[in-house]
DNA sequence: TTAATGCATCGAAATATTTGGATATATCGA
DNA sequence: TCGATATATCCAAATATTTCGATGCATTAA
């Protein structure tokens, strides 16, 4: 897909991942098979639901996780294309 | 060198890429051919020495940037090889 | 239909970050 | 040496983020 993501962006996935907590929520849903429930990522952190809820909204809103809907529940996946585009743009600085 | 980094070091990694500035800060320093100076980086943006040098300081304490004295003035370069350990985490997540 | 579950949103307090002025320090040029 | 330049640091104000309790809303189970 090889998609171009604008300097905006590119602040907004780096803020996103600028946090402990949302960082091991990435990790967490990373290392599931299929995908995970937010209730899940409730149990592991000593946070509120609220508190968990809005960090992985940011981690939506910068487009690192993707959310389907199943019923009472919400599945999350990490949006890989989203992770190779921000990863291509860091190759600049890189080798 | 392929150094690993640890979680800490990858929050503070992507925390000072969170910023508008500091991105700009390193497209410019990416830019040069030969390293960048302090004051180059002012006349660029709407902001005071004190606030530049603070944005400055954040992406060195990254070990984003790597500052090299040279009498009065201070070069900048980007730091590779952290890149490319950050990009080799993130790696994880992407393809 | 009603109660319980899973998650989102609101509002407010606590905390952290950003910003610039003032000042410090080091170096250069005259 | 003395004044100017380049950068860093300190402090405080402005702004943003994090956190949680309370509440809302949709869905499932009884």
């Amino acid at each position: 897909m090889n998609m171009k993501l604008d300097l905006r962006k590119i602040e907004k996935i780096s803020k996103a991942l600028g946090d402990p907590y949302r960082l091991k929520i990435m990790e967490l849903i990373k290392q599931q098979k299929c995908a995970l429930q937010c209730s899940s990522i409730i149990d592991t952190f000593e946070l509120s639901q609220s508190t968990v809820s809005h960090h992985v909204k940011q981690l939506i809103d910068a487009d690192l996780l993707i959310a389907e809907k199943d019923g009472r529940h919400v599945n999350y996946q990490v949006n890989k294309e989203v992770f190779d585009s921000y990863i291509k743009y860091l190759r600049n600085f890189g080798n």
